[in-house]
DNA sequence: ATTCATAATTATTGATGCAAAATATTCCTG
DNA sequence: CAGGAATATTTTGCATCAATAATTATGAAT
């Protein structure tokens, strides 16, 4: 195995990389503190970089910092979902918007293809809900606004803290399949408005399920 | 002088604020890169809280951090300042149709007086932009979504880093005034839909006559 | 027995030192 | 004089060390 590539991430990078995985497998649960001592020794490494990475999920919103008291897992309320699913549903709202308006035609046969993907992917849990990540991360690509997708991005980070994750993982794949195919519908008509209301209508729905 | 405060900040953040202060006032301009050790003696502190500000100013987006190169300030190219204005005005409109559907009458009463305010300032430049400020902030606490505020300030950190700053210091108090009646007639009348519309105008009209 | 004060322990925060990498400089060659 | 290689210098990145504040434990007094 070679841990050689590209973009050689830094030390700190690396790390904020692994407790964010142990955050979210809820290893590290909401509401416990870090210890730097002990992780940093699990790791290898020294503090140092370890106390950079915290400062990266503080940014993130995954951990909260308490001066003299170090950090520990963010703990999400049910409003702090709903807050954030708001948000996710506004802003990917609006890309959906911005991409029937100003994708090229070339785009929006990709993300059709995406969708066929999709489709073909509908008993296929695990599959699914990958396609569709994808689908909606390369929708926000295509949106061409990098600042939107560093939000979106962050916003998704701090729903998996949820327990349950139930907002993506809702057993309702046909349900979100009709809602694509709806979706797709008015991104060929190119009509900006009916896409974003229709991707809105796909996020309440998701909501809906969940609660 | 005391520095005493109620809470108060680790070192890195206030690290992290001198260095918004000298970015924004484009002491430290774009693309120039910042001398950890030079930055870190003019402070009469050491490298470790100056890098943990550094990236939390990355975090921001304020500076970008570049592996084994250190940290610049961020360049922000028309089309970005477009992208953020436009989240910007997604958000607040947002945050706007929120309150007129959910805000106490109380809270409505106190924009009403910051609004009065306003007006009573048409003549103050300075302090018209600065109760401007804070309207718009109420208006974002009132909405009451942590994660939109968050972001909020986030985008306007960035806003800032423009040379012009035109969006949001152009000379169009009387319009604009004519804009926040509007949006407060609306508030008042609790009409969600109409309020988000006229904010959106709002912004909308800030934009142009930025451009 | 409970509460408050004090001391000890533990953990975070900040400084310093060292190694590695990138850039700048110098020197050599064509 | 130009180009390039080798060396020197600068700067980042990580580790270690020191100090500072907070919490817990301990003990005495009411």
């Amino acid at each position: 195995m070679s841990a050689l590539s590209l973009a050689p991430r830094a030390l700190y990078e690396e790390v904020a990389e692994l407790l964010r995985q142990r955050i979210f497998s809820r290893e590290l649960e909401p509401g416990s503190w870090i210890d730097e001592l002990k992780i940093a020794e699990e790791y290898g490494i020294s503090r140092t970089p370890l106390r950079e990475a915290l400062k990266v999920l503080a940014a993130e919103g995954l951990v909260t910092m308490k001066v003299r008291r170090g950090a520990y897992v963010t703990e999400v309320s049910d409003k702090d979902l709903a807050d954030v699913y708001h948000l996710l549903a506004l802003l990917e709202s609006d890309a959906a918007g911005v991409v029937a308006q100003r994708a090229s035609d070339a785009e929006l046969a990709e993300l059709q293809g995406l969708h066929a993907e999709l489709e073909a992917a509908a008993d296929d849990r695990n599959r699914f809900f990958a396609l569709n990540e994808r689908f909606h991360m390369r929708l926000l690509e295509i949106a061409s606004n990098r600042w939107r997708e560093q939000m979106v991005a962050d916003l998704r980070k701090v729903m998996k803290l949820n327990r349950h994750n139930s907002l993506f993982k809702t057993g309702r794949i046909d349900e979100s399949l009709a809602e694509h195919r709806a979706i797709m519908t008015a991104l060929l008509a190119r009509n900006a408005a009916l896409t974003q209301q229709r991707m809105h209508e796909h996020f309440q729905n998701g909501l809906e399920a969940a609660t």
